[in-house]
DNA sequence: ACCTGAACACCGTTCAAGT
DNA sequence: ACCTGAACACCGTTCAAGT
């Protein structure tokens, strides 16, 4: 027998637990569920193992959401500074936020409900007034347009996750479906331009709107 | 004796068991102990009856806490279609709507985080479609619009109701604690300026640039 | 150091029984 | 019709015990 044999005694091979896995594992398994039906004894199922054993990586699941949290923040591209112009810079970190919410609907909610500081997120703030500041606003500027543009992306980003989840959830639709609305013309009007393969569009059209009025606050500044 | 004499026997008065006192009690639970915080089993104990009994006025919890974002909704002020010019009523529309964050900071994630689809919910959102289309907007642009305010509206709900909570919570402060951003000189600069006592005015600011946004692009429309 | 098993104090919900 | 009590199938978490 080759040194590497496993006698029939042995325990299954699988890969070490680590914080990364279990956060990992832990977000597709939300992304499958939604938060509410990830509990630590079907995660621990997933990874092969008892839900106590999780607690060994993780003092509670506050501590684990917020690892997932980070993990929504590691699929994020920030670029860096020389690379772009502040305006184009701005547009690509609310786009890069956002996308969050097409990827993962049901565990968006965890980024904006949750109290949210881990590196990855501090370096994206970061990274948006930084190039608030290269517009040339000064700290009391950059707080209002940071919360501006930041309660737009977690908004509408929110608004994205709803209208993803309703695809396949067996919960009644709502707007689609013309019953619950009929008696309000607007909008039993607006309806259709609010559907999912609009999303992009209607994104992108807010997103000018902001950036148009970022600029136009700009001109005839030194 | 009166005829409305009670004996030692009988049960201790209670007004009626209705689903709007469960649903208001349901919500100023939750203004106390959070959303998680309020179970079925705890409600039940504050209406002096056992958690079961809640189940003869809703199939569910779900059912329950659509009942609650229905008491937030009934908060609302709604003007009337004369009262104001359009622009006005949208400006009011949207305070009145975030002024639920500031009174229900706890409560506020469910109208973030749920479908929502009572009667004054739809009224809402039908009298912004409405003075979006008093403003001459046809239907594709009122959805993009009335995308644009509810973001802006929702995420920044989201952001003051999460500045609220910190105050009396035990949980880390992180920004208004110099530690954690110490390496983000832009974070440092700015996190004065997003301290709580400064939300109405960052709000006002947003609303401000949004509407002037909107009324830019009304200019030379018949 | 890492994981298990049993236990504790909770959940939402079902169901038969009481009045 | 409205409420109770016991029970079921779950939770997150603690703790002593195993290796």
């Amino acid at each position: 027998m080759s040194p590497g044999h496993r006698s029939r005694a042995d325990p299954p091979i699988r890969p070490p637990l680590t914080r990364e896995r279990i956060a990992a594992t832990a977000l597709s398994l939300i992304d499958e569920v939604g938060v509410d039906g990830c509990s630590m004894r079907l995660l621990g199922s997933r990874l092969g193992v008892e839900a106590m054993a999780l607690y060994h990586h993780f003092p509670g699941k506050g501590d684990l959401l917020e690892a997932v949290m980070d993990e929504l923040a590691a699929e994020w591209d920030l670029p860096a500074r020389g690379t772009q112009p502040p305006l184009g810079r701005l547009r690509h970190l609310v786009r890069s936020y956002r996308a969050t919410a097409l990827r993962h609907p049901r565990a968006f909610v965890l980024l904006a409900a949750r109290r949210f500081q881990t590196e990855r997120s501090l370096a994206l703030s970061e990274r948006i007034l930084e190039a608030l500041a290269d517009l040339g606003l000064d700290a009391a500027e950059s707080a209002r347009w940071f919360r501006l543009i930041g309660g737009f992306a977690s908004g509408f980003g929110m608004a994205d996750a709803a209208s993803l989840e309703r695809i396949d959830a067996p919960t009644p639709l709502g707007m689609e479906r013309g019953s619950a609305i009929a008696p309000y013309p607007h909008l039993r009007a607006v309806a259709p331009h609010l559907r999912v393969d609009k999303l992009d569009a209607v994104f992108e059209f807010g997103l000018e709107v902001l950036f148009d009025a970022l600029a136009a606050r700009l001109i005839g500044r030194p």
